[in-house]
RNA sequence: UGCCCGAUAGUAUAAUGGUAGUACGACAGAUUUUGGUUCUGUUUGUCUUGGUUCGAAUCCAGGUCGGGCAACCA
């Protein structure tokens, strides 16, 4: 028996294995800190996968902190969201907090800051501190207000959370050293002066506290054993640990990992903001979009983006990750559920001459091949249908296995047919086919001994019904727009969604309700879309089949 | 001209001083009532120069290249 090679740990799981074989810890703890400040994307789902997946496979547990220290720009529409963005990944957290639960310990640690004579109240504007704050290569100076006495920080501090000044008069900031060659030790601000409603606290607070004194300080009190977070915070690792020892409080530890970036779109909110607010795509949630929203709606899976996360890896090294990784993730899965359906995009009528007028025919087809247990759904077949028109061709080159003068196909779970006649109206154009069909080729009772190397997608005429279906490409036209010259949004693929509003749908489709998955023969997987309605249907397409048709012809 | 991080096939990621492996992609073939799926095979890699060692992707030193750091953002 052949036992299944344990999977090798990333970098990360293998400092939480052996702090836990070291007994540092018999749990441990992580979190994942968003901030309610925009949709998660496919790069959070990485963090997501990291930071549950670590306490599913280690003891522990994980929290869900909204890291919302900024009230300017969070909202509660995007803590909603958040949430069940985390849920629908398949993920649950063991307590749902905000670091602004922490405000009042956090003054508090800025008083006891104060008191040791290591924080103080600086006057200066913001371009006045930008200004002494020196460059990487060169120390800076002092502020002016560096050295006022415990007594008089304490008042003005204390003065500045009562509301006596406006915003940016004055901020706290904590006393290292203002020629560190680490510029974030060189007194970095740990308090500003904000008018601002706060989702959560509303209007008790007009002082909030910086990432930097809100961050390290929330993991301490919720005993984090291991702060997972991205590499431009590596510089703030020296300051986490400073602030954390001079408290003298919980010695959670930070730890690097590189962000996920993935070719032909952006994952950067800023970016995806801007996306949204302009127009650019239909919403957060528009199918294009890499946000979690987004790929729920195109009709990704939980499990395809968790199999693309674990794919992936975790690691410190730039990356760009093909996004054909993720496509072959959701089409590995879908090819296990997804239903199967005919529906044709581009019609051409076809007539089998020595069939029946008026007789209907219910064939059978299955459900979805790959299952064990092979379910099979009826199909209407009659005298005139409907076929692709890319499946004709009047003179097809060698290698073209499907319809052309003379020449023979299979229509799935359907007979054998053959091409006898191309009707074409006064401009050439072909709008109709005559064919014949082997009645002893029907599928499944096949007795003809013909073997066609083709076998096409159909759907009968007179059943059929209309749906429309929204075809997507990737957002944008090149790898990396985020690098490119000028503006991101010139490389914005035009493209990207093309719409075809009336489509030709075996009658099954009818019965489509939301979440259900497709896989339209040889077209694609879709799912329905939430614009569909009873009497339009909306299909969104997932992702395409493979085409190596496709490929053949474009070496040509 | 400072501090910090990184460098393994096209992409992503393993190998923790002892055979450079896996997945995706690409290519070729087999199977196929989806040009899908499945199966088989092929292809391509340790940034560089030294050093330590019986042995280096791995340890050390120098270099090169890429990235981050000067928001009252996170």
């Amino acid at each position: 028996m052949d036992t299944k090679e344990e999977k090798s740990h990333n970098f990360i799981e293998e400092i939480v294995e052996s702090d836990l074989a070291a007994g540092k810890y018999k749990e441990i703890v992580t979190r994942f800190p968003p901030e309610p400040n925009g949709y998660l994307h496919i790069g959070h789902a990485s963090s997501i996968c990291l930071n549950f997946g670590l306490t599913n496979k280690f003891p522990g547990y994980t929290n869900l902190r909204f890291d919302d220290t900024n009230p300017v720009t969070e909202d509660t529409e995007y803590v909603e969201s958040i949430k069940d963005d985390i849920r629908w990944l398949g993920f649950t957290w063991k307590n749902e907090l905000y670091a602004s639960d922490y405000f009042g310990k956090l003054y508090d640690f800025a008083v006891q800051l104060i008191k040791k004579g290591l924080a103080y109240v600086d006057d200066s504007t913001a371009d006045a501190i930008a200004a002494l704050k020196g460059t990487p290569t060169q120390p800076g100076v002092d502020s002016p207000f560096r050295n006022r006495s415990v007594e008089e920080n304490l008042d003005l501090f204390a003065r500045m959370k009562a509301g006596e000044f406006p915003d940016g008069a004055r901020t706290l900031r904590v006393k290292i050293d203002m020629a560190h060659p680490n510029m974030l030790m060189r007194d970095p601000i740990l308090y500003r002066i904000k008018h601002a409603h706060h989702h959560r606290t509303g209007n008790d607070w007009c002082i909030y506290p910086m990432y930097d004194f809100a961050h390290g300080q929330s993991d301490s009190i919720e005993h984090i054993t291991h702060s997972l977070c991205t590499l431009e915070f590596v510089p703030h690792r020296e300051l986490y640990d400073w602030l954390i020892q001079t408290l003298e409080i919980y010695p959670s530890h930070q730890y690097e990992f590189a962000r996920r970036n993935i070719n032909y779109t952006v994952t950067s909110k800023r970016k995806l903001l801007q996306l949204v607010n302009e127009k650019f795509v239909d919403g957060w949630d528009d199918p294009r979009m890499p946000t979690i929203s987004g790929l729920r709606r195109r009709g990704y899976t939980p499990e395809s983006i968790r199999d693309f996360c674990d794919r992936i890896g975790i690691a410190k090294r730039e990356n760009l990750i093909d996004v054909s990784l993720l496509e072959f993730c959701i089409r590995e899965d879908l090819n296990k559920i997804a239903l199967r359906r005919m529906v044709v995009f581009d019609p051409l009528k076809l007539v089998i001459t020595n069939y029946p007028e008026g007789k209907t025919e219910m064939l059978q087809s299955e459900e979805n091949p790959e299952a064990e247990k092979i379910e099979v759904r009826d199909i209407p077949f009659s005298r005139e249908l409907y076929i692709e028109k890319e499946d004709f061709m009047e003179n097809p080159p060698k290698k073209f296995f499907r319809l052309a003068p003379g020449q023979m196909v299979r229509l799935k779970s359907a007979y054998i047919i053959k091409c006898d006649e191309v009707i074409k109206d006064e401009n050439g154009n072909i709008i109709e086919l005559r064919c014949s069909y082997i009645p002893e080729s029907r599928s499944g009772a096949d007795t003809s001994g013909i073997n066609v190397k083709g076998t096409l997608h159909w759907v009968s005429i007179p059943h059929a019904v209309s749906a429309e279906v929204r075809l997507y490409d990737r957002l944008f036209r090149v790898e990396d727009p985020g690098n490119e010259e000028g503006d991101f949004k010139e490389y914005i693929n035009p493209d990207s969604l093309q719409v075809i509003s009336h489509v030709y749908a075996e009658p099954a489709l009818l019965k489509s309700r939301f979440g259900d998955r497709y896989q339209f023969l040889r077209k694609g997987y879709f799912t329905l879309d939430k614009d569909s309605s009873e009497e339009n249907l909306v299909f969104n397409r997932t992702v395409t089949l493979k085409d190596t048709w496709a490929k053949e012809k474009s070496k040509t």
